[in-house]
RNA sequence: GGGUGUGUAGCUCAGUUGGUUAGAGCAUUACGUUCACAUCGUAGGGGUCACAGGUUCGAGUCCUGUCACACCCACCA
């Protein structure tokens, strides 16, 4: 028996234990039919689920238990990211909380208090997928630190080195002042701000009175500079090329040198090269061969190079103002809009700084993974965003992966007494090697670098397989089949297991890149912690229930748009499992049931061929869209049979039948009743699993689990009875407008005849008189070949005049208006048929099938018309 | 500066190769508890598809331009 409320509360729960607790998540491995896989983009393992996730793993999800229904041997490989920086960031806090910073700790036990925090707490997000419903291969998880996928990292990490696609170098970094390690440009957000534009000059040497005119938006970063660059194309500035000008302050002499880096047009036409805190400045530096001089400490205080040691910048800024001042070499100071680097995470000023860090070969390995896109190989889904991805792999720099962090994977590199460098797997290799290249035992120091978190997720399609060791799931479901993500990890991590994948597998991570949107609030902002606008997906479980989330992801996901999270329309779609629910219980009421040996094609009455026609038209599209990864075009698909058609007209259709005395054809429309519920069911599950389990297992008794049952196969429906049926539909729709619109009390049994009815609706109406009585609440519905009296009320329904006869109870003046407003809408189809039909053009190249479908409307409504007008013309005087 | 999108009902959005009277959900109006369901039913109102041109027999759909908004990349001394 099925509880009289939908509560999703009581069996989601245990539903998902019985999932997990079978293994039916594992994938069968001695099937013989064809793998399917998907990677979990990994959450970051302290996270809670958001609804980008929410979004993300439905949506995988949906296609996950879509091709474990096609039969085939399916794995969804979950697992979680350590998340370097955000990680870290985090477990200091809760230290700073307690007064004690990592310095205290130490790097060893920092490093175990990171790791106690996570077995804390990283068991959450992975509890909240599987509240969601998520039907990943539990006992396969992996975490990017864990031993295997380290392992895989150092090889990986080796490999590149020995090919020389990962190197050492002092370059131009951003460096994040408070964590105090450099950081990828990917890394960095630009923000706009209106800053300040300071102007002031240097000094010609031996030029008394001669100046250069500077402007700059980071005054203190003159102490770092070692040139100033001018145009020669610059009439007015070029004179000064090859002189000398003189820092102030410093009192250092510098040379003015040629540079196009400097538009006359902007600023003063005359640039401060400062080569170790401007990236633009690095490359002028390098042009000229200029002196580096390192100006910041690494958390970002001014060092010993200038006269403002230990001091923030903001202080030295106004200091070495001040000091201008004084000197009378300071001219205006102007606002000036301007975009300023921050770190995404620390939310600290960005300073380009010179340091050594490790780095990848980025455009070497770029290469394949451009060709394998190109080729098709590897398939974006929407396709414009394959535009994104060339766009920057085309221009991708080298990719900074050392961070000087505490948590993530240390680089495999020791290096020597005289600092040479050895790279290897393990350290008892790297000894060895040094060893060997020493003729000595020597000691060793271990890089204390760690790696980008993006390096680990980079190898994720075949770590989590089992790489380097050569495995069965690694054989078996290696390139996986799609990859699906929000477009804002594009280059984070789309593009890094490209390259990669291509490096280390030869072979491309995964067929299909599916790319989603963002999640919005109700206004269509991004939701962001700061702007406290989040709503917690568990929230809307607990309200709605799994499946009216999922649902609500599945309907909103349209190819290349953002979702705007909407509770009404989640509570929407809670009713829409409601209304299931109730339908299947309407079953239960009336032993709806299939019988032994039932079979479709045996179905005699139109009503029943009609619904499993519709019901294999709806799960087509739902196959159809599902293949193309429309999501919402399938859900709708299924929504709309299942309330529009199922419950709607076949239900309200079917009454008459089961509460009347044809046993046979009450069986017959039980057991189809029950077909129908079955293969909405079926083709339901993938997105609502949780009711569409519940109500399997309590429909009938069950041989196969519903997330194992088989899809259905593409069908061609057997239309003989459509035409009937919808005919019974429309004219029950016209009806029940009719009575509506005069108003008539719904209680009220009413007669209806029908006039000029042709053969086909004489025997249409014989089959469902009944039916149609019962939804149009009638008492009486038949031919009728009498005169039309007066006080009947009429409309059209195709060939038909619908009669309603109402003795004595006609407001003429309202039928008046009536009749004529439906006049006046037909005569606005007839002028646009007549338009068309008038037109030449029209009438010799539309194909002839337009045209003789635009003529019989034509003539449809100008027939239609004739009836109201003599309508009309009967009340004319009343 | 370069690039990519978006603009359709009060709101949030569908509309796949151009072809009925442009759809859905929510909101709204009227009526209604008929024994699956008020987490509901029936019927209705509501749109010159941003604007201007063009192609075409025919444009929400294709092309050009304009306006507005959003996002991404690069950069502004």
């Amino acid at each position: 028996m099925l509880e009289k409320n939908y509560n999703p509360k009581e069996f989601e729960e245990k539903i998902y234990a019985d999932w997990e607790e079978s293994g039916d998540f594992k994938p069968d491995m001695r099937a013989k039919t064809e793998a399917f896989s998907v990677v979990i983009p990994p959450p970051n393992v302290t996270g809670v689920l958001h609804m980008g996730h929410a979004l993300d793993d439905t949506l995988q999800d949906i296609v996950i238990r879509y091709n474990r229904m096609l039969g085939k041997k399916v794995l969804w490989q979950p697992g979680t990211d350590h998340a370097g920086i955000a990680t870290q960031m985090v477990v200091e806090r809760n230290l700073a909380a307690q007064g004690v910073s990592r310095h205290d700790l130490g790097r060893e036990k920092f490093i175990e208090t990171v790791w106690k925090w996570k077995e804390q707490s990283g068991g959450t997000i992975c509890r909240q997928l599987r509240r969601l419903g998520a039907s990943c291969d539990w006992s396969r998880e992996r975490f990017t630190m864990d031993d295997g996928l380290s392992r895989a990292v150092r090889k990986v990490f080796v490999s590149l080195y020995k090919d020389g696609l990962i190197y050492k170098a002092k370059r131009l970094v951003n460096w994040d002042s408070k964590f105090m390690t450099a950081v990828s440009d990917l890394e960095v957000v630009q923000k706009e701000t209106v800053g300040k534009m300071y102007y002031y000059k240097y000094p010609i040497e031996n030029e008394d009175g001669e100046f250069v005119h500077i402007a700059t938006t980071r005054p203190e970063t003159m102490f770092g500079d070692t040139a100033v660059a001018i145009s020669k194309n610059n009439p007015k500035l070029k004179h000064l090329i090859g002189k000398n000008a003189i820092v102030p302050i410093v009192n250092r002499v510098i040379p003015i040198v040629a540079d196009e880096h400097a538009d006359p047009e902007k600023g003063t036409g005359a640039v401060k090269i400062t080569p170790a805190h401007d990236f633009n400045d690095f490359e002028v530096g390098r042009r000229h061969n200029l002196p580096l001089i390192n100006i910041l400490n690494e958390d970002a205080t001014l060092n010993e190079n200038t006269p403002f040691a230990g001091l923030d910048t903001q202080t030295a800024r106004r200091l070495t103002i001040e000091k201008l001042e004084e000197l009378g070499l300071m001219e205006k100071i102007e606002e000036h809009p301007m975009v300023v680097p921050y770190g995404e995470r620390s939310g600290v000023v960005i300073e380009p700084m010179l340091t050594d860090q490790w780095f990848v070969d980025a455009p070497t390995l770029a290469k394949e993974a451009i060709r394998a896109v190109e080729t098709g190989e590897v398939e974006f889904v929407p396709k414009l965003y394959e535009k994104t991805y060339f766009e920057w792999m085309r221009n991708i720099q080298p990719w900074c992966i050392s961070r000087q962090l505490w948590w993530g994977h240390q680089l495999p590199i020791w290096y020597g007494p005289d600092g040479t460098v050895f790279c290897e797997e393990n350290e008892a290799d790297a000894q060895a090697a040094a060893d060997k290249h020493y003729g000595q035992k020597v000691e060793l120091r271990r890089e204390t670098d760690v790696l980008d978190t993006w390096f680990s997720s980079g190898l994720w399609a075949f770590s989590t397989l089992g790489w380097p060791d050569k495995t069965e799931f690694l054989d078996t479901f290696y390139p996986t089949s799609v990859l699906v993500t929000g477009f804002d990890i594009i280059f984070f991590w789309v593009a890094r297991m490209m390259m990669m994948s291509m490096y280390i597998m030869k072979k491309i991570p995964f067929r299909k890149v599916y790319m989603h949107g963002l999640i919005r609030d109700e206004q269509g902002r991004k939701m962001s912690k700061s702007k406290g606008n989040t709503i917690d997906p568990m929230i809307l479980v607990d309200k709605y229930g799994a499946d009216a989330l999922r649902f609500f992801m599945a309907a909103m996901e349209t190819q290349g748009r953002d979702i705007s999270v909407k509770e009404a329309r989640v509570a929407g779609y809670r009713n829409f499992a409601t209304k299931l629910w109730n339908a299947a219980r309407f079953g239960e009421m009336n032993q709806c049931a299939m019988p032994q040996g039932f079979e479709i094609k045996n179905i005699k009455l139109a009503i029943n061929k009609w619904i499993v026609a519709k019901a294999q038209q709806a799960s087509n599209e739902v196959t159809l869209n599902l293949n193309n990864y429309r999501f919402s075009d399938a859900a709708n698909a299924i929504y709309q049979f299942g309330w529009g058609t199922f419950c709607d007209w076949y239900i309200e259709l079917i009454k008459p039948m089961l509460y009347g005395e044809d046993e046979a054809a009450k069986a017959e429309t039980r057991a189809v009743f029950a077909w129908v519920l079955d293969r909405i069911l079926v083709v339901l599950h993938p997105f609502m699993p949780f009711i569409t389990t519940e109500l399997w297992n309590n429909t009938a008794q069950r041989t196969v689990k519903l997330i194992h049952a088989a899809w259905p196969q593409q069908e061609t429906p057997d239309m003989s009875a459509a035409a009937e049926v919808d005919w019974a539909v429309g004219l029950i729709s016209t009806i029940r407008s009719l009575r509506a619109e005069m108003n008539l009390p719904i209680g009220a049994k009413l007669n209806v005849f029908l006039k000029e009815a042709n053969a086909t609706s004489v025997k249409a109406l014989q089959t469902f008189c009944p039916m149609i009585c019962t939804l149009a609440r009638l008492d009486k519905l038949e031919v009728y070949d009498g005169e039309v009296s007066s006080d009947m009320v009429q409309t059209v329904y195709r060939e038909l005049t619908v009669l309603l006869p109402l003795k004595g109870v006609v407001d003429f003046a309202a039928e008046r208006e009536r009749l004529s407003r439906e006049i006046a809408a037909l005569d606005r189809h007839l002028e646009s048929y007549a338009q068309k039909l008038g037109n030449p053009g029209f009438v010799e190249r539309a194909p002839a099938a337009v045209v003789e479908e635009e003529k019989r409307r034509q003539a449809e409504a100008l027939e239609n018309k004739a009836k109201l007008q003599a309508a009309l013309q009967r009340i004319a005087n009343f």
